[in-house]
DNA sequence: GTCAATGCAAACCCTTTGCAAAATT
DNA sequence: AATTTTGCAAAGGGTTTGCATTGAC
């Protein structure tokens, strides 16, 4: 059990989740992804432990609820998932072309919200955003 | 034929698009509806024209391919399309709990872009960004 | 022992594809 | 007349549901 182990578990008990071996795996294969996750990758890298699908889409929906992972929208069909990150609030860039994916910080949420809230005489609180920055990486430009 | 029908026309036409009188409905529908729309809910206001499914289906992708036409994800399952609008680049506040929709102008996109190309340096171009923001409204805060 | 999580099969829903008929340019 | 666009039927793909079994607490 190595060290990752024993903070996982924790944080999924704290959140009232049994710790199995399938949850394990995949927390901390988004752990180790460094970057958001198509339920689609997910499975395919987990089929050494033959996760079945429906426990997957289980998963990352009790996940999702408990905050321990954020979905993603990136515009295309599939949804991505990657570990909330409690610390950073990070969006991304993301290459049209090619798919890669680099983090951002300092999106001045504090300032767009209060901009916003002043706009919409109708909005009380402002929850959760979504930025995400869409171009061409170096190598695709 | 209405003024907004002859607007609407020349449009389709010059963006090599046959302006045919199901494209036309939903053009208007989306132009009155002041909120982006679901295909499902487009789709309902569109019984009364029998447009097929399928067809609404094509239309919205050509419509996109266009740039006539904006989709925006608000993270549910469906999602939303609105006109695109050539003035103005804005967003929405959408409230989690009964779906209202607010628009607000002003997120500072150039600045965040300036400050992102700065920290990935594997990025050369942004084209496109989405930007929400997920509260509640008065009602149900 | 209790309650939650998994596996499996089947269903569900949204969306797409192929082809012939109809409409627009 | 040439080319798009539509309608219909069917399939596709991702996701969800019900229920019995397994496993964590």
């Amino acid at each position: 059990m190595n060290k990752c182990d024993v903070d996982y578990k924790q944080i999924l008990n704290s959140a009232h989740l049994h710790a199995t071996d399938e949850r394990l795996f995949v927390v901390e294969l988004l752990h180790r992804a460094l970057k958001p996750q198509t339920s689609k990758e997910i499975f395919k890298k987990c089929k050494n432990l033959k996760i079945h699908e429906t426990t997957l889409y289980r998963m990352l929906a009790s996940f999702k609820e408990s905050g321990l992972v954020k979905q993603i929208d990136f515009g295309g069909k599939l949804p991505y998932f990657e570990l909330a990150d409690m610390e950073h609030d990070h969006h991304h860039i993301v290459c049209t072309h090619c798919k890669k994916v680099s983090d951002f910080t300092g999106c001045d949420i504090d300032k767009v919200v209060k901009k916003a809230l002043a706009q919409s005489k109708e909005f009380k609180t402002i929850t959760n955003h979504s930025f995400e920055l869409f171009g061409l990486c170096k190598k695709c430009a």
